[in-house]
Order: structure tokens, then C-alpha cells, then sequence
DNA sequence: TGAATAGTGTCTATCAGACATTATGTC
DNA sequence: GACATAATGTCTGATAGACACTATTCA
């Protein structure tokens, strides 16, 4: 516990502290099959060897930004890179966890980043990872991660379903065109609940720079039938107004 | 640039990475006089000697949680203790910045936090700062501020803005019973614009949970007339719903 | 007495959500 | 032909915002 000589100290020296890691770890999100998934590394060495852990690593401090540090970690176990696809992937900063003893190792403060992805190839382990897969989030949040990813995830989740509420980001998950379905789909996906076709459809027209038509209709209709839909890509809005609120949560108001 | 081989081996030994330094800084903001208020300290000793900047510090790694970093480099600006006051004091990590050269003597991470305060005594600058004192934001936007902190100081005046949307934390700016027109004098301060009062008073009232009556009366009216007002106390609603949507701002959104 | 304020009432345009309807595809 | 879907229409209740109005207190 240091003083206030030390205090003053340490403003010339900051050294003089125990040492601190600075990592990032990513919350990234895409749509499989219709279900949220979330990416997923097997630890390849201690601690938590061999459980399921967010995919993350050290900054290089000084040389990269946090984002830059999230985007090459993310990079490193999807096999995308600037050119192919990671530049369509929306990366945010989540939040920092510094609890004490979250690493046994040493103090490690952790910078978690949130993303968003359209449908990914399969997934492939980085350098320092067992294995690498996309994950249903139902089975990620029973799964014992290591550290507290657990938590992060959590966060991360709740930060996903809010934020599609008032941004334009479910388009995120899908194609550079899509259609309304589709994009009813990521909104019943992220939040975990199902939306009248009808209302949402007429909502999502109705919010201005949400969505833009592209004039083109889908090449062929859902598998059980029905007209072929009209195809929209991402307007130029950057805040949905209004936003298109979740359902009822009177429980979690209090 | 490690390579590989270094990625594995720096999972095992992370300190063979260049030394970075984490550190915390307060976004905290009161209502002085009616105008928005952020605390801002002189820096005592190099970098940026001289300049004004928000109060921070090194983080005691791993025998501190983020959190109780930032409270505890907001008492010591302040001179609250966890009996006076600063159990009031409703404190969110905001983000973390870590652009490599924001600080030019070593890599360091700053977890910034945001703080909302009922108005409180003069500050006093801690061990490392020449002078403390409380700014009004608006010359605090203008001024030439330390590091990036006129970034960190913009990202959390639009939190603030944000935040009082939907949740009541409004009320975490004013003493434990108020009045409506006090409550709106919070909203307008922060948004920077004139409400309407009467409809900003049916709307508080008709939100659930955002403030409960106490039954009394202001012992006194406002300086230029008019009834005493009921007095209220902040609600147990977390969340505000409807939210309060802040008057138009149709420039931002695209 | 005049002016500012607290609190309430009223009206209108907008919006969310429930429900219905029509047209168009697949199986 | 049965059925699911795309897209639109209609209705109701809730809400935001503009405006009006009364009562109360200070200067």
C-alpha cells in the first residue's frame, strides 16, 4: 500500500508497480443456422488448460491500438483478414476486467471487444489455442469457461441485445443484401424471442436510413413457400429513431 | 513483432512483452450553480506540466478492483470518504483508451470511469496535482487538456447524455429529496437545452419506479415565486420505461 | 400587483401491437 | 391443393409534445 511519498513516486517511476498484463479477449457473435453462436477457443496450455475460453491474447503495447489488438486476435483464430471479410465484421469495445486474481498468474487487466459478424467459414485454432468453434450461446453460457468469460460473455450478450435496439448494427450479421426475414431472424436470435412478421416489417420500412432497397427481389423463396422477397441493404443511418424496442422485460426494469 | 514461436512462449512468460502501464481516470461531474460541472486537476510534474487534466492514477494491480481504483482517485481529489459522500457518488467504467504515444513516457492504459455527484465541497488536489477544481464543462470542452483527455472528457459527456436517457441515474446529481423542477434542472443542464415543464412533470411522474412522493414540501419556493413544490425521492427503478428521449437531434443520427 | 413557478387538463400526431387480408411461392 | 410466407391494411390504446389554465408564492 503505497503513501503518498510513494505516490509521488510512482507518477515519475510507474515501474516501481507490480507488474500488469494488458490483454484483449473478443465477444464475437455470428449467425448459424438461425442461432446465435459465439467463437470459442480450447486452452492449449495453463491455466484452465483444456477448458473453452473467449479468444484473446497479450497487447503488444505501444505498437497497436486495443482495437487493432482485438481485430488481430480475432484474425488469428476466424482465418479472415483485411481483405476477406474482416473489414464487414463490426468490432466495439466492451469493457475492461481487472479483478483481482482473475489470473493466477499475475495481474492481467483484459480489454474485451465485442463483434459482429455475418455467416463465417468454420474456424480454425490459432497459435496458442487446442481448438477453435463457433458455439451456440445457450450452450457457451452452461459451459464452465475459464477466467471470468463467463461474466464477459454475459455482458457481452446484453450489450448485443440492447445495441441492436437503437443502431442499425443487426445488419451486421447479414450479407451486404438481405431480406426483411432475414434481418427478423437476427433480431429473434440476439434477443431470444419472436416478433410478429407483419409489425416488423412495416417498422423496419418505417425508420428512416435504417434499411434501402436495392430495387431486386430474392432468387428464390423460403424453403416452405411463400413470394419471393424483396432484397434492402444497410442505409446510412448510424442511430435508429425511433428504436425498435424489445419486448416487455418488466422483470428486469427493477 | 513476435512471430509464432514468441506468441506461444509470451502465453507462458507475458512479461517478456514491453512493460505497460495501467492506469485509471475520472470523468466526474456534478451540477454547480446550474451549469454541468467536471472535476479537472493541474498536473503537478512532466508529462503535460501544468496543464489541466482529469484526475487518475496507477492502478494498484491485483490488490484493487478497477472500480475501487477510480473511487479511490476520486476521494482523494475530493476529499470525500466512503461516509461522506462518496457511497453517493454513482461511478461506471466508461472505456478504456490505449492509442500507442498517448502517453510519452511508456505504454499505458487508461480505464476511464465516469462519475455523477451531488454537488459537493471545493476540491483539493491530491499528492500529485498542483491545484483541483471543479469546471464547467463547457470551458472544460475548450480547454487544452492533458494526454487524450479531451476525448475521454467528450466520450463521457455523451454517456452522460445518453445515460440519463433510460436510466433514473439523473437523480444521482441531487441531494436525497428534491423537487421535479430540480430533477428537470438536472436534464437540461446535462442535455444543454430547455424542456418543457409541464410536460417533463406528468412524464417523470407517469414513469414507474423513477421517483416515489415523500409526502412533504420544499420548505421554501424557487427565488422568483411561485408555490412550494412536492418533494420527491429517486425510485427503485433501474431502468426508465418509457425512456425520456432527448428533444430532437436529427444531425446526429446520420 | 406583477411575475414566475407548480401542477393539471386538453388536443393532436405518431407509434406499437393485435389482427386481418391478399398475393405468391414451395412441397 | 395445402400451407407457409411477403407485404399491406385496419384498428386500438399509449405516448410525446404543443398549448392552455389555475393556484400559489416572492419581490
Amino acid at each position: 500500500m503505497p503513501g503518498d511519498d510513494e505516490d509521488l513516486l510512482a507518477d515519475y517511476d510507474p515501474t516501481a508497480y507490480p507488474p500488469v498484463a494488458v490483454t484483449v479477449d473478443v465477444v464475437a457473435l455470428t449467425l448459424r443456422n438461425g442461432a446465435l453462436n459465439v467463437l470459442l477457443v480450447r486452452r492449449g496450455g495453463p491455466p484452465y488448460q483444456g477448458a473453452w475460453a473467449l479468444p484473446g491474447g497479450f497487447v503488444q503495447a505501444g505498437a497497436e491500438t486495443l482495437g487493432q489488438a482485438a481485430a488481430r486476435e480475432l484474425a488469428e483464430e476466424t482465418g479472415l483478414d483485411e481483405e476477406r471479410g474482416l473489414a464487414r465484421v463490426h468490432l466495439e469495445q466492451l469493457g475492461s476486467y481487472g479483478d483481482p486474481g482473475r489470473d493466477p498468474r499475475l495481474a492481467v487487466v483484459s480489454v474485451a471487444h465485442l463483434a459482429f459478424a455475418p455467416d463465417l467459414p468454420e474456424a480454425r485454432p490459432g497459435s496458442d489455442a487446442a481448438d477453435a468453434r463457433w458455439v451456440p450461446v445457450d450452450e457457451a453460457v452452461a459451459a464452465d469457461l475459464a477466467f471470468d468469460h463467463a461474466r464477459i460473455l454475459a455482458d457481452g450478450l446484453e450489450r448485443a441485445r440492447s445495441k441492436i435496439e437503437y443502431t442499425p448494427l443487426a445488419t451486421a450479421f447479414l450479407r451486404k443484401e438481405f431480406t426483411i426475414s432475414e434481418l427478423r431472424a437476427v433480431y429473434e436470435a440476439v434477443w431470444g424471442a419472436g416478433l410478429h412478421a407483419g409489425n416488423f416489417h412495416r417498422k423496419v420500412l418505417s425508420v428512416p436510413g435504417f434499411v434501402e432497397s436495392t430495387g431486386a427481389t430474392a432468387e428464390r423463396s423460403g424453403s416452405r413457400g411463400g413470394p419471393r422477397a424483396r432484397l434492402y441493404r444497410a442505409g446510412d443511418a448510424r442511430l435508429l429513431h425511433p428504436a425498435l424496442l424489445r419486448p416487455d422485460r418488466e422483470d428486469s426494469v427493477r
